[in-house]
DNA sequence: CACTTACTTTAGAATAATTATAAAGTAGAT
DNA sequence: ATCTACTTTATAATTATTCTAAAGTAAGTG
């Protein structure tokens, strides 16, 4: 049974809104993923990787997975791919863009580009969003 | 032995210059890939299933992965993510971008999109590439 | 507050995509 | 024609993820 003091409550809610009860485990999860100032990007795996070594009870990769996609659809994470073939999650679910830097993800913030030109949708479809990647290189 | 004739000299080509002998199997797979006017997008999987459906005799998914590996590395192929965590390989290498629309993809010519702003690369990066994936959703 | 039930957690099995291994086959130089 | 390094293939191994079913828990009801 999980303590409802103020602390967790913007965690809990989190969960509640996603449609998931607000069990320890879960709201560790979340705690670890919104408590914290700057954005967080991370694969299930990582996450479930720094939140276990600290554990003695581990929780299992089946609940990782579960909180993480419920807390996906219900818009409090952002999914985007690399080319390694894992999903990634970005904590920062406003419009925004990113630099790949050799594996790291930087955010851009949205107003840092912006479109002289883009093409429409094809007929009977409408854009449901745009996403800029700038892959980065080492200089010279 | 793969028989010299003009007609499969550029598939041949493309696997030499990506330090891969001609033998029959990834000649037969760089004509499936590059024998065709449209730009091909595709995942390894789907160019195993496709090709092996016809052939009594089935080239390994060792192959098939190998050699798009090296056609890539060469530069005759482009590497893309979507979100379902397969890598997927385009036979336009020409800068270009693309739209995403529920796991089909279709190209947008580079001219298509300009930009009124682009931030600058971190202090030590240069800007590599810059690719943007537009999704689209039915309309209503 | 005790009860009940539907939702959860978990270990472990299952699946899917990809990579590694090592034995048998082949390209291409000599 | 021979030789050797590169290939192919079947198979096993790996990695990321999902499924399954049994044991546990949240939270509404009376």
């Amino acid at each position: 049974m999980q303590k409802m003091n103020n602390k967790n409550k913007i965690f809990i809610d989190k969960l509640r809104s996603s449609g998931l009860r607000p069990t320890n485990q879960r709201v560790e999860i979340s705690k670890f993923l919104f408590n914290r100032k700057k954005t967080f990007h991370f694969t299930v795996e990582e996450l479930k990787n720094s939140m276990n070594l600290k554990r003695s009870k581990k929780i299992s990769p089946a609940t990782f997975y579960n909180t993480v996609h419920a807390l996906k659809s219900a818009g409090h994470l952002k999914e985007f791919s690399l080319e390694n073939n894992t999903s990634y999650y970005d904590t920062n679910v406003t419009s925004h863009h990113h630099f790949f830097d050799n594996g790291k993800v930087i955010d851009i913030k949205s107003d840092k580009i912006t479109f002289q030109k883009l093409p429409e949708a094809p007929k009977g479809k409408k854009i449901k969003n745009v996403e800029v990647v700038i892959r980065l290189e080492n200089n010279n």
